[in-house]
DNA sequence: GAGTGGTCTAGACCACTTT
DNA sequence: AAGTGGTCTAGACCACTCC
């Protein structure tokens, strides 16, 4: 069976995000209706819905119905944000700057990026956490996908809301890179650290629904009294 | 419903297992006969092995049959060893040296650890990734879960291979916190690098298929040309 | 009470692996 | 050819939410 029917529904559901046509947050037809929709048993349909609920996509409640996954602040901060008190505890980050600049992407960002861009977007800011200076953080987006995005700062603090929410780019995964580095004189200078202190530096490269590349971002943080938390399986 | 039926049958697989009724890598009964055994229909002791393998519990291969996932030093070092070379390909770790002792567990370890235990074992070590010493290793099992262990010195690079093999647990899942720390002057000897030198710092509980905490590791890693991936979702 | 997802059944057929 | 998991169907009943 090259092509199962249960895909078709997949697939048929994630177009209809894709397009607007079933916006963040918003309600699926019920099994009975995708399937009589799409020509396939109830049993198929529902097996869709469950591959998609596992992939994060949907969220089905019991008598309630079946809905597109919106990216609150909330579930932003708790999936894609893994810096933790020592204990687990969820930190809540603030901004303290913000600069938003186009230019010309570089060789790394064309490679990487969807679509291969030549112009991006890049949103650097800075975050407190607890009250103490704690993050640098670079966001750079292709400027096509995301064209106007620096003509809305101040950005809030979770930007896969800011993606989803304008653009239709629903961040599910993504892959990053975790290395300990020095830091340097300016970046000492900004996190209110010695020159030289330790610093988490992760690169991260995000996908989104549709399996593309939309963001490359770069971070780097104090880890004095908070940890970088995550579990493997 | 407060008990699932398919809840049952998995159930009843995972005692199968932890009992040692049956082994990594062995085989299961069939849907057919498992739904027999246990008296439910084959659709849900299919639904309830769809679950297990989903959980890593088994793995499924269609015209062959299930079987316990057994963990190879392969699947080990995939899963449980985030080091990769900066372009993601893996790096095969080396021992360069030893050292299991048993001793009183600290009041960490007694908290953390399975069974509140009294005694542990710790085994360290030292790894070289691509003929650099790059890696200091601390894992801490309870003694009595694990009695004997000491005595199996030289122990294979891949510890959760023995785990598995000669004390049955089979580790599923682990929890690390990460953060960036200066090279202790013994600790830049050891991996021959200048003191102060940011490494990165793992602390891992690892737990098996129970459930259980079975393994609390600490370990430092050199960064300069390796780094700890992850994929967030 | 109407509508939703969650569980469970019984059976059919397909695709793959092994003998 | 026999046995396995993979897909698909049709229908039943339950648990929950909302009106």
């Amino acid at each position: 069976m090259a092509h199962p029917l249960y895909q078709t529904v997949i697939d048929t559901v994630v177009a209809r995000i894709a397009s607007g046509e079933l916006l963040p947050g918003g309600m699926l037809p019920s099994e009975t209706q995708l399937a009589a929709e799409i020509g396939v048993s109830q049993g198929t349909a529902r097996k869709a819905l469950m591959m998609l609920e596992h992939h994060g996509i949907v969220r089905r409640e019991q008598g309630r119905g079946t809905f597109v996954t919106a990216r609150t602040p909330e579930s932003s901060l708790f999936n894609f944000f893994r810096l933790r008190e020592r204990d687990g505890a969820i930190v809540r980050p603030e901004l303290i700057s913000e600069h938003v600049t186009r230019r010309a992407a570089n060789e790394v960002e064309s490679r990487d990026l969807h679509g291969g861009p030549d112009m991006v977007i890049e949103i650097s800011r800075v975050r407190s956490l607890n009250g103490v200076p704690s993050a640098i953080e670079s966001a750079v987006v292709p400027a096509d996908l995301f064209s106007g995005i620096e003509r809305r700062a101040p950005l809030p603090s979770a930007l896969y809301v800011v993606y989803q929410q304008a653009y239709g780019c629903i961040v599910l995964r993504a892959e990053e890179s975790i290395v300990a580095v020095p830091a340097s004189r300016e970046e000492a200078n900004e996190l209110d650290v010695a020159e030289a202190t330790p610093l988490l530096k992760v690169e991260r490269l995000a996908y989104d629904v549709l399996g593309r590349a939309i963001e490359r971002r770069r971070s780097l943080y104090r880890t004095d009294t908070l940890a970088y938390m995550v579990t493997l399986d």
